[in-house]
DNA sequence: GAAGGTTACTACGATATCGTACTATCCGAA
DNA sequence: TTCGGATAGTACGATATCGTAGTAACCTTC
C-alpha cells in the first residue's frame, strides 16, 4: 500500500534541503543556521523559546546554536526589559545581509514552483496540508505574513 | 513577502514528525529508527547504499544506527552474495512485528487524511510536490509501489 | 591478468544534538 | 507578601551524527 502522502512530503522535503544546503553551505552557514537567520530576519526581536516552537530544536541546542551565531558576530542576544527571564535575539549587520541573501534564494525558489502551478492546484495542496494539521492535531507556532 | 510552499511544507514535516514520534517512541524506537524498519518491512533485502539515497543520512550515521539496531535483533546483516563488497538487510522476527506495528500506524495516518481530501485536491498537492521535484532537480532514490 | 578508477562499507576522532538538573524570573492565589 | 507552580534560559555529561581516512571488492581497459 502506498503512502501516497507521507512518501511525497517525506521526498519533497529531502530535495528542499538538499537543494538548500547548497546555497548556504556556500555562504558558509549550515542549513538549520540559515533558516534561523532567515526567520529573524523577519521576525526579530523575538526569544529563544519562540524559535522552539518553530524549529522544534530543543532548547539547549537553540541555546548552542545561538551562541556558535554570536561567536560569528551574526546576532545578538538582549536582556528583554518585558520580561528579565529571556532576552531578544536581534540580527547584526552582518546577520541581516546573510539573511537577506537567503531570503532572496527562498523567494526565488518560491516563484520557481508559482509559475507552474494554478490557482486550482494550490488550493488542493493547502486542503491536503490542512488536513495534516487536522489528523496529526499538532499546533506548532507559526507566524506567517 | 509569505512562503506559500516552503512554510506550509515545513510546518506540516514537524507536524508529522511530532506525531509520529509519539508512536514511535511508544514502540521504544526512535523516529528514524522507525522510519527505516518500516522502509525495510516492504523493501529489504536491500543494501545501506539504497537508505543512504532514500533517507539522507551519511554512510556512517547509518552504519551506528543499522548497528544499534541489530544489537537489539531487530535486523541482521547478510554479505551479498551477488557483491561482496556489500551486504543485505533482513529484518528479524521481532523487527518485522514492530514494522508492522509502525505501518499500521502510517496507513491508519494516511487514511484520515485521505478522507478529508478529494481527487481534485489530490491532484493539486501532487503537481506542487512535483514542481519542487522539477525546480530543485534533486533527484532522489524512492521506490514508491 | 594487472592497473587505475569507482563503489560499498567501517573506524574513529570531531562536532552537534539531546536530556536532565539547575538558576532566575514571573504569575496567581492564599 | 509570600508560597507554589510555571516559564525562560544555561550548564554539562551522554548520545548521535558527521567527516575523513581507510579496507575490500568490483569493473573496465589495456
Amino acid at each position: 500500500m502506498p503512502l501516497q502522502f507521507l512518501s511525497p512530503i517525506h521526498k519533497a522535503s529531502r530535495q528542499i534541503s538538499i537543494y538548500l544546503e547548497r546555497a548556504t553551505i556556500e555562504l558558509g552557514v549550515s542549513p538549520a543556521e540559515g533558516h534561523l537567520l532567515s526567520y529573524l530576519k523577519t521576525y526579530a526581536p523575538c526569544p529563544l523559546s519562540e524559535l522552539e516552537r518553530v524549529f522544534g530544536h530543543k532548547r539547549s541546542t537553540l541555546t548552542s546554536m545561538l551562541d556558535r551565531l554570536s561567536d560569528r558576530a551574526l546576532l545578538t542576544r538582549h536582556v528583554n526589559p518585558e520580561d528579565r527571564r529571556s532576552f531578544t535575539l536581534e540580527l547584526t549587520p552582518d546577520g541581516r545581509k546573510l539573511a537577506g541573501k537567503l531570503q532572496k534564494l527562498l523567494e526565488a525558489f518560491e516563484l520557481s514552483v508559482e509559475e507552474r502551478i494554478n490557482d486550482k492546484q494550490l488550493a488542493g495542496f493547502r486542503a491536503v496540508m490542512e488536513a495534516i494539521a487536522d489528523v496529526t492535531d499538532v499546533k506548532v507556532r507559526e507566524r506567517e505574513i
